[in-house]
DNA sequence: TTGCGCCGAGAACGATCGTTCTCTAGCGTA
DNA sequence: TACGCTAGAGAACGATCGTTCTCGGCGCAA
């Protein structure tokens, strides 16, 4: 169900990563993960010697493609503040997309973080980046750490409502609420 | 492991309450909650006929849990927008708490949601009810269905923050952030 | 061609879990 | 006392899952 011609690891990676993300971690078993991916049982734990391994090798996979989209959006704004915006207009794009199910770390941590270290501190671990990207924009613009905070919080809540009402719109309600709190921090 | 003078049915929900927030639902089996209640497995499928459906229970409870601690915390605030603040001085103390592990709505919905349709409408059904909370007050303190999303949006943001990063500053952001945005919205 | 090593297919194993069944002790009533 | 009902303790069952093991076939070197 993976482009049979990437290497088996980046199959592996792909085909567990949908998986994981549409029908939760603990509900998928690495058989389905094999039949998805079109390898053997054999080389899957050849190349990731638990579930545990995978699931992290997933979540790496992921904060790549975050910090791409992140990035991509980005790219075409002008300054800081654009770019601060961009990241509101792609989560809106995600959103909108059919297997949007939230955010794949908030989901690995509310199933795993009490049980697995490792993804707890996976899930830290992006969520500070994240902080940091966006503090480094916040500063760029004028603005504070807290600013950055806040920023950080809508978009936060925009992927965890979004996710359960099933809507887009949060992404606009953040967009708007960020253009306002950068304005009144940044001293118009 | 909880009083003993309560009711079964109390004792069981109580029980599985605690131990499905803090490891997670599908990691704790239903013998777990039948011994920390001090209940007979039969009793307690004479209860509750399933496992969802005493997920179900739970999240009911927590549901009931939640608006008595935002009521509570805007009773002593003498206006709508300090009904509004008051929310995120209750996020406050609950995130200080050390049993805090994020909204259990969006644990059991990452868990769950897409294998038990009942849990998604029921984590749905909370947001909604919360959503609808804000809005009375947003309203009544002079601002529109917008600004109330956008406080919602902040709260969220605030839980899933404080519960990964593991700190309870991001209540004090949401709540600055909230007194920007209806002062704002509300024309000062 | 013959032997060898690698790899895929899938059976097997051990553990866990949700759920049901069995057995027995206790208790109220005739 | 004898009987029947209830409920608790826990064994049992069937399914699932992570992980390992076995077997058989294919390619490659001599």
């Amino acid at each position: 169900m993976v482009q049979q011609e990437a290497d088996p690891r980046t199959r592996v990676i792909a085909a567990a990563d949908e998986l994981f993300y549409r029908r939760g971690i603990q509900a998928t078993g690495m058989d389905e993960v094999r039949a998805a991916a079109g390898v053997s049982l054999k080389r899957l734990y050849a190349e990731f010697p638990g579930k545990e391994q995978l699931v992290l090798a997933v979540l790496a996979a992921r904060h790549e493609m975050w910090e791409q989209g992140i990035a991509g959006a980005a790219a075409h704004a002008h300054d800081a503040r654009g770019r601060l915006l961009a990241i509101y207009d792609f989560l809106e794009t995600w959103f909108g997309d059919d297997s949007f199910r939230g955010c794949g770390f908030i989901n690995a941590f509310g199933e795993l973080g009490a049980s697995s270290p490792a993804v707890a501190d996976a899930a830290r671990e992006h969520k500070a980046s994240f902080q940091h990207y966006v503090q480094g924009l916040a500063t760029e613009a004028g603005g504070d750490a807290e600013l950055a905070a806040q920023l950080a919080l809508l978009a936060e809540g925009a992927q965890t409502t979004a996710a359960i009402a099933g809507i887009v719109e949060p992404a606009l309600h953040a967009r708007r609420a960020a253009e306002v709190l950068i304005r009144v921090a940044t001293g118009r």
